[in-house]
RNA sequence: GGCCCGUUCGUCUAGGGGUUAGGACGGCAGAUUUUCAUUCUGUUAACAGGGGUUCGAUUCCCCUACGGGCUACCA
């Protein structure tokens, strides 16, 4: 592998990327990190991002997905320069309504000898192939076997005409030079050659008028002056039949620089993820929730599971990415200035729930009690504001997810009905009602209700009755919030306030010796 | 099967002819804490194998193995 391929990026040329996904599905996470990774490649060189739509095989459609892919690539906190939903110079950005465009092409390359007419029908074409493999070989349409078919290369001029005007129907083929290495500069791979006799003469326009993704792709790259194709890996084996295509269309000097990139795979077994693996694997596959309009099937997404737009993104530019330093956090603006398709590595990156859930956590801490108040709906019952926010501040380490607070804290926004068995069976004792007593006094007498002094007080009280905190602390965090961990106690009390504490105090210790009471 | 791509701790990765092979997540242990969490400290664990090239290879080359991708008138 030549290393050197790595470095060389063609600066002279504006910077234009596309994302060009095939609404047949929800984009799962593999196609956000590819439109993440070209959009962060556009905006480091001041360039523009695009995206089109390759909707040319009108069978496998699926409606909605385009909409959820604009959607989804807003939630992650970006978009795109030009595209269906915000147009541009160069509309439309939908293949199926550039569809004329691609046959003056396809004609071309016949006129230049480059592709022909192929009259075969697709039993035929599969004929061929299945008795090859009865005879255990390979068989593929291309210099080799295209002297056998039915195509405007083996036909007459006169049968070609004839076939023609009786509207038989064809496709047109690419034809694939016989003898020639064909090498692909790929920015993140080096230098890829394969040998012409390895490629098949590709279908480049349909029968049914269409083109298919190679002919489509290639032209609409060269007409929105695309400069650096970011992509899959999956697209690396068709990269030759690409180079090849620039060149017999004459655009040789203008071709984009291609990057293949590597594969999301399956955490579990083996194999890329795919948009199938749906909630199977135990972490979302797709950036927002989808419910398949056929199937009704449902799908989790990172949004509605918790995840912040920073925090995916990040985790998810790390899917194959690192800077090289030992920074893990970043903005969406570090991430620009950072980012480098040399940086990017070459094998499959899986998946890690943990990892994700890491950075969630890493950016819920960095958040402010306001901000994650305006994130999140918290049962407020009567707390105010300011109590609210003081309420965050005391659950945020201890959470992942925003969300987490509501179940995590759940005793500041109601008082206990459960008392957490464990701890009452071990803390619990024959003195602990009277403990919890007393210091209801001591609450009761204080004059504000800080944590502050109200821990003053009970140290004092401690001392007296020579009391220690493994004692006394835990039946009063029962009481107070039916649980055995958790905040700072007097933090928690001066947040409810007096009534409020009085009330579960006295409740609390009816309910404990209720359920205490086989033990004694 | 053919072609192409890949292979550093369990995972994400840094590194690169001479390093104690670095970091992060996870795990484990400890410190702090009334408790839990946070935080901090320590610790665990890797260059797929075999040949070259070289004074010296984890790094460069070849082979093998393994993994992956592609192999449609799908994208």
């Amino acid at each position: 592998m030549l290393q050197c391929f790595n470095i060389f990026v063609d600066m002279t040329r504006k910077v234009r990327v596309r994302y060009a996904p095939s609404p047949t599905g929800p984009q799962h996470i593999g196609g956000i990190r590819t439109a993440l990774y070209n959009y962060l490649f556009a905006k480091k060189h001041g360039g523009d991002f695009i995206l089109r739509i390759e909707d040319t095989d009108q069978g496998r459609y699926v409606p909605g997905t385009e909409e959820y892919l604009i959607d989804a690539i807003k939630w992650c906190g970006f978009d795109f320069d030009e595209g269906v939903h915000v147009g541009g110079p160069h509309a439309p950005y939908r293949q199926s309504e550039r569809k004329a465009i691609y046959k003056q092409y396809a004609d071309q390359l016949i006129a230049s000898g480059n592709a022909y007419y192929s009259f075969d029908s697709n039993e035929a074409v599969d004929a061929k192939r299945k008795e090859a493999e009865q005879n255990k070989k390979n068989w593929q349409y291309d210099a080799s076997t295209r002297g056998e078919m039915v195509n405007s290369l083996t036909l007459s001029p006169a049968e070609v005409d004839q076939k023609l005007k009786e509207d038989a129907p064809f496709a047109i083929r690419f034809k694939i030079p016989a003898d020639e290495e064909v090498v692909v500069n790929d920015l993140i791979r080096g230098r890829v050659v394969v040998h012409s006799k390895q490629l098949d003469d590709k279908v480049l326009f349909k029968s049914d008028g269409m083109p298919t993704y190679h002919l489509a792709n290639i032209v609409d790259d060269h007409l929105m002056e695309i400069s650096h194709v970011i992509r899959g890996e999956e697209w690396l084996p068709s990269a030759p039949l690409h180079v090849l295509l620039y060149r017999a269309l004459g655009w040789e000097n203008t071709m984009p620089e291609f990057a293949h990139l590597p594969l999301l795979l399956k955490p579990d077994g083996n194999g890329k993820l795919s948009k199938r693996d749906g909630d199977r694997l135990g972490f979302p596959v797709f950036p927002l929730n989808w419910t398949d309009p056929k199937t009704g099937e449902f799908s989790s997404g990172y949004k509605e599971a918790g995840y912040f737009p920073d925090a995916f993104l990040n985790l998810l530019a790390f899917l194959g990415w690192n800077p090289g330093t030992e920074q893990e956090i970043f903005s969406m603006e570090e991430m620009i200035q950072a980012f480098s398709l040399e940086k990017v590595s070459k094998s499959g990156a899986k998946f890690s729930l943990d990892k994700a859930r890491w950075f969630n956590q890493q950016y819920l801490q960095k958040k402010s009690a306001k901000e994650i108040l305006s994130l999140v709906q918290l049962p407020a019952n009567n707390l105010s504001e300011a109590q609210l926010e003081k309420v965050v501040e005391l659950l945020k380490p201890r959470c992942v997810f925003a969300k987490d607070m509501i179940s995590v804290g759940a005793y500041f926004f109601a008082a206990p009905t459960e008392y957490d068995a464990k701890t009452v069976e071990k803390k619990w004792k024959d003195n602990s009602a009277q403990i919890v007593k007393d210091v209801a006094e001591l609450f009761e007498a204080a004059p504000v209700f800080k944590a502050a002094l109200l821990e003053t007080s009970f140290k004092g009280y401690m001392e007296e009755k020579q009391l220690g905190f493994g004692a006394a602390m835990p039946p009063l965090r029962l009481v107070l919030s039916g649980a055995g961990e958790g905040p700072h106690l007097f933090d928690i009390a001066e947040i409810l306030g007096k009534e409020e504490c009085l009330k579960r105090m006295k409740s609390g210790i009816e309910n404990i010796e209720k359920i205490s009471l086989p033990k004694n």
